[in-house]
This record gives C-alpha cells, sequence and structure tokens, in this order.
DNA sequence: GTCATATGTTTAGGTAGTCGAAATACTTCG
DNA sequence: CGAAGTATTTCGACTACCTAAACATATGAC
C-alpha cells in the first residue's frame, strides 16, 4: 500500500463498484443501495486515515487498540486485521515511532507484549471517529421504532449473508 | 498489496473494527450494525477477489469494466478506482496477460484505448457477483413494501453520511 | 531438573502494487 | 504549421506485505 498518501478519494470495492447498465440485472433496490453504501463506507474509512495521518491499516489497529478492553498483543491484533505477524511487527514499529503506541513486556508471560495507546492517541482516535459515528446516530432520529427495528434486522441480515458469502470456501471446483 | 494471496480472510477497515468496551459509547445499534455491515462488506469483496485469483483492484477494474455501459478507457477507469493512471496500466497489463482484457485502440480520437473484456471474463465476473446479490435480493423477502421504504431511506442516508464525511477537508487545523 | 514441544515476537530477504515525474503519441485550435 | 492540451506509457523508487527462519519464553513429560 502506497503508504498514507493517496491522491484520489476513491477506494476500489469489487462489490461496490459499478452501476448495472442496462444489462438485466434487476436487482432489489436495497441491493444496489447497499453496495453504494460498501463503498462510500471505505472511502471514509480512508478519508479517516487520511485526516490522521495514517495509512489504513495502521490506523486500523489504533482502532482496536483504543476501544478494547484490555490491552492486545501483537499476534491478537494481526489476526483481527487479517495480516500477518511479521506485518503486524512493522505496523506498531511504525505507530510506536509516531509517538502513538508503547511496547510493554507482559511480566506474567514475558513472551507477550502488550501495546499501549498513548492518552493523546487514544483520544485523537476516539475523537475522529466520534465525528462519524454521530452523524450515523443522527440519522435514526427521522425514523419510529417500528422502522429502525426493521432497518437494524435488515442491517443484521445483510451483513450475515455477506460474511457466510465471504467465508464459504470456494464453491466452482 | 500483496497481489491475490492473502491468507486471512479478514480485513481492516477502522470504521467497522473496533467492539466498543464500557467506554461511554452508546452509540444507537444501527450505527455499530453499519460498523459490521462495512467489515462483513469488505471481507466479501475480498472473498470474491480471491475466488476469482484476482488482486481486489484488478478485479474492481473488471467490475466496472463488466458492467459499464460504454468501453472505458485506463483514465476514466483510474480515477474511478482511485489510483493513478501510471498504476492504472499495470492493472492493464496484468488482467490483458491473464486474458480478461484486451486493448483496442479508439479509432476516432487515436490517443484513446478502450478496453474490452472478454466474454469469459465478463461472464465470470457476472456470475460471480450474481451469486452474491442474489443472497442480498434474497433478504428483502423478510419485509413488507413500508419496511423497505424505511430501510431504502436509511440506506441512502447512511451512505449520504459516509460521502459527506469523505469529502470533507480535515476540520481540524 | 531437563528436554521436547508449543507459543509470542522479531529478523531477514524478497515480491508486488503503487506513486511521481518524464517521455511519447495524438488531437485541437489559433 | 506550431502551441497547448489530453491520453497513455515508461522509468525509478518506495513501502506494505509475505514466507521462512530465528529467538525468547512457557509448559508439560519423564
Amino acid at each position: 500500500m502506497a503508504s498514507s498518501s493517496r491522491s484520489a478519494h476513491q477506494e476500489q470495492d469489487a462489490t461496490s463498484s459499478a452501476p448495472p447498465a442496462g444489462h438485466g440485472a434487476a436487482h432489489a433496490p436495497e441491493t444496489h443501495a447497499l453496495r453504494a453504501l460498501g463503498s462510500a463506507s471505505t472511502d471514509a474509512s480512508a478519508a479517516l486515515a487520511r485526516r490522521m495521518a495514517m495509512n489504513p491499516t495502521d490506523l486500523a489497529a489504533m482502532s482496536h487498540i483504543a476501544y478494547a478492553a484490555d490491552p492486545l498483543g501483537p499476534r491478537e491484533l494481526s489476526s483481527r486485521l487479517g495480516i500477518t505477524p511479521a506485518a503486524m511487527t512493522d505496523v506498531v514499529d511504525r505507530l510506536e515511532a509516531a509517538g502513538h503506541l508503547l511496547r510493554e513486556r507482559d511480566t506474567n508471560d514475558r513472551r507477550r507484549v502488550r501495546l499501549l495507546a498513548t492518552e493523546s492517541a487514544n483520544e485523537e482516535v476516539r475523537r475522529e471517529l466520534r465525528e462519524l459515528l454521530d452523524m450515523l446516530d443522527a440519522i435514526t432520529d427521522d425514523f419510529t421504532p417500528t422502522e429502525r427495528a426493521a432497518i437494524q434486522r435488515y442491517l443484521a441480515a445483510a451483513t450475515d449473508a455477506y460474511r457466510r458469502y465471504a467465508e464459504n470456501p470456494e464453491p466452482n471446483p
């Protein structure tokens, strides 16, 4: 990935990229909306990373750390982010160098390293994220409780569909 | 990007990564659902790319081409994907070498190159994508027309919020 | 206690996708 | 025709990531 300097603000995402062009597609409006949403969500993530002058992976790591109940280690984080532990070392190196993070050996199990966000970094991540999350929260004001129940049910079902698709083994031999 | 061989199936996404851990967050359930959805959607995209043995960028390019009404050129595609024209040349090189794509000089404006997907590639992309999209379509069966209207309204609003956030200039000096 | 095995982290070396800047090819307009 | 503009590619560099192997510590068997 080209560090924190993407020139354009768009992001590539195959499940939410192309508009349907008369090709007999005819999918549900919700389905199209979902693809647009995915694309916008990815863009927002990239924008957030840009604002904080980090690459997306590093920001995702900070985000996990900022909201984790107990201190995480590189291994746990690497599996959450879907990268190898080796790559995680680089991420932590970068974040530590930038002053966002501290490595601390676990005293009980000295194999382990605990990653502690500096207070300023924690606050910055939470503050930036909150701006976005508050915008999303505000949307719900326009809906009745009944509607909100349906929306929540739909979002859960869509998430589940994506997950099922992602976790399925290749269906074609 | 590490070509088409990501080992884990998770993807990093700062807007949809960490669960809230007692930190006074208290955002709307829809907001949390939205973050989970974003994460799942990114994962599904990566899974799709893996299935088709392409990296995400290349697949996104094919997806645009497959659904475009008129043949696209490298410049247009690069701006849609958010990469530079130089990077686009590599993408097209890869796709052409893999037999998914043909370069064809435009006869009217000979500066332009038109990117034509081979019929087999077009079919493969549409087939794989349809599997996912059909799953998403099926979800709507469980909702009444009224509920669906609310859902669509919500999805549009959320997309808009993400877009506004993504396109905003840095709010903090 | 010591050895074998397992787990967490880092190091070393290599690959691939992207970038910025310059070169090339063509078009359009004065 | 020449100048300026646009589309694409080439070139050299950077960096995030990977695999494999090394290192450090823990745990359990004997």
